[in-house]
DNA sequence: TTGACAACATACCAACTAGTATGTATCTTT
DNA sequence: AAAGATACATACTAGTTGGTATGTTGTCAA
């Protein structure tokens, strides 16, 4: 096992433990701990409790969202069911485990946009090139004649995130999957109505 | 100056810094010292963190979230445009101020919910009772004619509060008022669907 | 084969944090 | 007016938290 996989594995678990207690309740010694190594590894590779939150954001939340999306921005498809197959793929994955601990970037957003600037703005460029790559997909469809011209495209790329960052807030709280599904079954029917009949 | 006021003084500054530091970034001596008073009137007045905590919850979040449902609960107008006026209210409060700092409700949903079973709970009721709130105001809608009769109440109740609460999220992490007042005039649009024609 | 550096382990610590124990002034009740 | 009870203030503390200083061991190039 090489430096780059301890380093990995550090990571990984404090990605864990902060979507369970949130960064402010990360006890970064009792991971590495229960992982069976010491604060000397940590330390090693982690200047601070800082920067383990910022390679969380970049080197997992980060990519890991983009997905998507850097898909999206290839696609000259329709966009409208290709983002209705993602909320479907988000459907799937919402088990009543998941959706209780919660939308990894969502908690973040909510803990540490108020009291740490750089984190705030690292999730900020994640949530504006899902935004800009929802309006982006958008218009490429208006041009292609399937999406209606008068759509605020824009607008809908906010509304499409709000959406679902809300409904991982309400599944959290409910402790419920389908909770969070029957609000993706609506709106992929608010999506049909963007689409040129 | 009696003894109630200086409960409610101190909870209302316990409110306010629970909404910029969260609950676990709460530091309730200081919170007290900046009023000029001391421990020992904090923890004359609340057992300890956690009661604080509760009745942050319970004597301000819960009736400040629930007076606008309570009224529409008594009401047999046509709820759309109740519902589109609230959304119209909550975009005046809006602020970049005031939504940099979050909606403090979901702020504690997202923190506190996989930590304290309680404090879930608590949470859980009050949007549960906004939910079935609409929900029934939809209903009402349905039997006057206001509303277009094969909406899912329910599944629109869920994402109703959803959207609002997605939207603040979205409005948190952008500092923009502005962010937020475009998704409730999209909210509204969505709901102008959902009345008869 | 040696020396320099990476990859950890161990032992420590200062500051913080929530909470307690105890004291005192004021107010209320009898 | 005496006797609590209430409303705080002060001083202390045990445990925690994030972090550091200093090892030790393996590796790998010169």
């Amino acid at each position: 096992m090489n430096s780059t996989d301890t380093r990995e594995r550090i990571l990984q678990n404090m990605f864990l433990d902060i979507r369970k207690h949130g960064f402010q309740g990360l006890r970064a010694d009792k991971v590495v701990a229960d992982m069976g190594i010491t604060k000397g590894a940590l330390y090693h590779y982690f200047g601070n409790k800082q920067a383990i939150g910022k390679a969380v954001i970049d080197e997992i939340i980060r990519p890991n969202y983009l997905a998507f999306y850097h898909e999206l921005d290839q696609s000259n498809d329709n966009p409208i069911p290709r983002l209705k197959e993602h909320l479907d793929y988000l459907s799937e994955q919402a088990t009543d485990e998941d959706v209780t601990l919660g939308c990894p970037l969502n908690n973040l957003v909510q803990e540490m946009s108020p009291l740490d600037e750089d984190f705030r703005l690292r999730m900020k460029n994640i949530i504006d090139l899902i935004q800009q790559s929802v309006a982006a997909a958008l218009e490429r469809g208006k041009k292609a004649g399937f999406v209606r011209a008068e759509v605020d495209s824009q607008a809908i790329g906010r509304f499409f995130f709000s959406s679902i960052e809300g409904s991982y807030s309400l599944g959290k709280v409910s402790k419920s999957g389908a909770a969070f599904k029957s609000n993706m079954e609506l709106l992929k029917t608010f999506l049909d109505g963007l689409e040129k009949p």
